[in-house]
Parts: structure tokens; sequence; C-alpha cells
DNA sequence: TCTGGGGTCCTTAATCTA
DNA sequence: TCTGTAGATTAAGGACCC
């Protein structure tokens, strides 16, 4: 471990691999004052929470995603039914070939997240910062708890234990010195597992480990990967970041590099809401009337529409999306001058972007609308107040302020005043 | 072989604007 | 006022994640 720490640190503080790291601000490297961040995931979660309300499905195979017969893939897949190989993201065609007797639901997410909410809740009582990675996964910064808490280790199993007193579902926890090594100990173990890797024991933990477990490598990575002869992590480091760059460009490969070497975020950062709001759907066989189409575009608009009231947005980009036989997939967006939650806007200006986007003539297989662009993302467009030209008043200049403060309040970015040259 | 739905982020190209 | 250009913005598609 000690060659491995020497060779990394030489690496880092001379030459060429520590320029990657030095384009990242809240990047670390395990060092010996770090942070204990700790990642927690629900294991299996939609078929748990299945399993935990049906006691008739416990101890067997329950897949949750499109019915048998129908198009559409595993959305998860409980421990009983991955033994027969299944899946997510596999098609339910092949997991009904592989399991005609398993139980086959269709997701109902407004339940996984009356339960997920219930579970960010309590978390939120036992760490000064929680961040919601996903419907069923979080980040908990619980540096300096030690001294209230205890030990990582206890910190982890409190988190495992309270969960399961509170719902009945398990959960593998990770824990470690940044964003990375909690997440890979959270995998390391499934389910109901729990993984603290100290700082010092990070190269080693992550050396054997097959490059697929890293964050953002997908299928088309892995062809790279391949190519190179690159199957470990302890193969990675070796490989010099300028050749990385050359294959997957300077983004992907420092983030490869530096998550070899255990280098990775240790922010945690609580809510940061939505960015977009989207609804798609996959008709049972290709659809060629525009009339038909046009009416999947209404209730999917009005569905966006919604949310989007629901959680009071509105956006100023209306995205199309289009997959045509063949599985050929087009989007086409346009941005708004101003925002909407409205959903005959959406539907017209989706159905506008159908039209006139110069889209194949062929039978569709899914549609979907989507908005983005929040009207606080935007920067204001400028209000002008006008003042008459004699006003040299420093009082009614400031009374004018007031009332544009007054009209925009929150919303309000910037006040300024400026001379009209009359020209 | 068959590939859902709902997201995020990145890269690249075209277009706009100062 | 005109023109070339750099930087910003918009749009499209790809990859990835759960």
């Amino acid at each position: 471990m000690c060659v491995l720490e020497y060779s990394v640190n030489s690496l880092l503080d001379s030459g060429t691999p520590a320029r990657a790291t030095d384009r990242y601000t809240h990047m670390t490297r395990p060092q010996p004052t770090h942070r204990w961040i700790a990642h927690m995931d629900l294991d299996a979660f939609f078929t748990s929470c299945e399993q935990r309300e049906h006691p008739e499905y416990q101890g067997r195979p329950v897949v949750v995603g499109a019915l048998p017969g129908h198009r559409g893939v595993v959305a998860a897949a409980s421990y009983e039914a991955r033994k027969f190989g299944i899946h997510s993201a596999m098609p339910i065609s092949e997991a009904s070939r592989r399991c005609p007797d398993a139980v086959f639901l269709r997701p109902d997410m407004e339940k996984y997240r009356r339960i997920s909410r219930q579970i960010f809740q309590l978390l939120e009582t036992m760490a000064p910062v929680v961040e919601a990675a996903s419907i069923d996964e979080a980040y908990l910064d619980v540096s300096g708890l030690e001294k209230l808490l205890g030990s990582p280790a206890t910190i982890g199993h409190d988190i495992k234990q309270r969960i399961l007193a509170a719902t009945g579902l398990t959960v593998s926890v990770g824990i470690g010195p940044n964003r990375l090594i909690a997440k890979l100990g959270s995998e390391y173990h499934k389910p109901d597992g729990l993984t603290v890797v100290p700082p010092e024991q990070v190269l080693d933990f992550l050396a054997p480990m097959p490059v697929a477990n890293l964050r953002g490598l997908g299928r088309q990575t892995q062809k790279v990967f391949k190519r190179l002869g690159i199957r470990t992590v302890e193969q990675l480091r070796t490989v010099p970041l300028p050749r990385l760059e050359q294959h997957l460009g300077n983004k992907a490969a420092a983030s490869f590099h530096n998550q070899a070497f255990g280098i990775a975020s240790d922010q945690v950062m609580p809510g940061q809401g939505r960015k977009s709001i989207s609804k798609e759907t996959t008709f049972e066989a290709d659809i060629g009337d525009n009339a038909i189409l046009h009416d999947a575009l209404r209730r999917l608009a009005a569905e966006v529409a919604s949310t989007a009231r629901h959680e009071g947005l509105a956006g100023t980009v209306v995205a199309l999306k289009i997959r045509f036989e063949g599985f050929e997939t087009h989007t086409r967006q346009h941005k708004r001058r101003t925002p909407t939650c409205d959903e005959r806007t959406i539907l017209k200006t989706a159905w506008q972007l159908f039209l006139d986007g110069k889209l194949p003539k062929k039978p569709v297989r899914l549609i979907g609308v989507g908005i983005s662009g929040w009207e606080q993302d935007q920067p204001a467009q400028a209000d002008l107040f006008e003042l008459p030209d004699h006003q040299q008043d420093n009082q009614q200049l400031l009374q004018t302020i007031d009332a544009v403060t007054e009209k925009f309040g929150k919303h309000l970015l910037q006040v300024g005043i400026s001379r009209k040259t009359g020209k």
C-alpha cells in the first residue's frame, strides 16, 4: 500500500497528471484531514416497496416494469428475480422468458415517492447535510459527528437500523473520504451491506475493481477501454492522461483519471431542485396518424403543465422528443420569450416543432414533451421606468427604486439607473 | 435481441451579439 | 458606419444514471 501511496503522491505533486485535478475546485484526494461522506442506497427499492406492502410477494421473484406481452423493460428486479439473471433495463420479454412465474407489476411511482420522502425526512434528523441523489439514494456529510454518534461504522450501522425500524426496508451504506468512495462502498456489499473505507485504504480498495465500476462509464466508454486494454482501475492508473484525453475528450479523461486515484468531490449539497419536467410515451404499435400523435401530445403536455403548476415552475424552453421505428431518436426545442406552465402553450409549441422540425416522415414509436429553463434561471428582462428629464431629486429616485423593488420582490436581480440620450 | 421513463451533463455546431 | 471576430447563447444529439 505504501508503494502505491508514494507513487500517487509523486504523480500528483509533479508533472502532467496533476493538471487534470487542478481544473477542479472542491476536489480532494484522500488526506490525513478529510471529510467522512456516507452514501445510502435502498436495496431493490421498487420491488422491496411492493414486497413490504404485499407479504404474499415476499420470497418470490418480483419484477417492476412493463407487463409481459407489452413493449418495455425491467425497472427493478427483486433479489429473488436476479437469481434468474433478470436485471434492470432488460427487455420484459426476456425477463418473462427467464422467469415466467415471477410477479410482474407496473411501477407505482406515487407510492415509491411517498416512502422515499419518509426516509429522507429520517435522514435529515441524522446528519446536518443530506443530498438526495435519486429517489432511492442519498449522500450524507457525517464529518465531525464522531464525537456525537461514534465511529463511521457506528454511524453507518445506525442509519441502517433506523431506516429498517421505520420502514422495514434494508439499505446498503458506504462511507469514505469523498462521494466516489462512499458510492462505491455502498455497492461493495449488497444487499444490506455496510462498507467503510478510510483514506489510507482508498487506493487498495479501488485497485482491483473493474473500470466499469467507475462513475459515468457506460457501454460506449467501456468499448474504448477495452480497445486500450484497460480492465481494472490499477491498469487505468498506468495510462498517461494525455493518452486518455485523445480517446475520451478532456473532461471524461480527467474524470476517470481522477477516479482511478480516488480523487473526487467531497461536497454534499442539499436539494437543488429539478432542472426539467418531461413526459413521454411509447406506443404499443408505431403510429403514422398525426391525429393520434397530436392527441398523445395533448395528454403529455397536460401532465407536464400539471406537474409544473403543482411545483410552482414555469419554463421558457419547450422540448419535443420523437423516436421512430428502428429506435431513431430526434429532439427539437424552442426557447420562448416568456416562461409557461400552460398546457395549450406547451402543446402548441411542441406541435409546431413536430411540423417544422424537418423530421423524417416515418411511423412514430415514442413521443414526449418537456419544459426547462425556469424563470429564475433566466436573466430578467430590463423593465424601464422613465423619469422626467429634469428629475434630479435623489429622494424621488429612491422612491422609484422602492416601487420597483416592491413590484418584483424576490425576482428582482438588479436595480440600475441609466441616462436616456433621447436620440 | 430488444431496447421504458424521467432525468442530468457533455460536446459540437449554428447562430446571435457586442 | 461598416466589418470581422470572439464569446455567448441556443439547439441537437449522445452518453449515462436510476
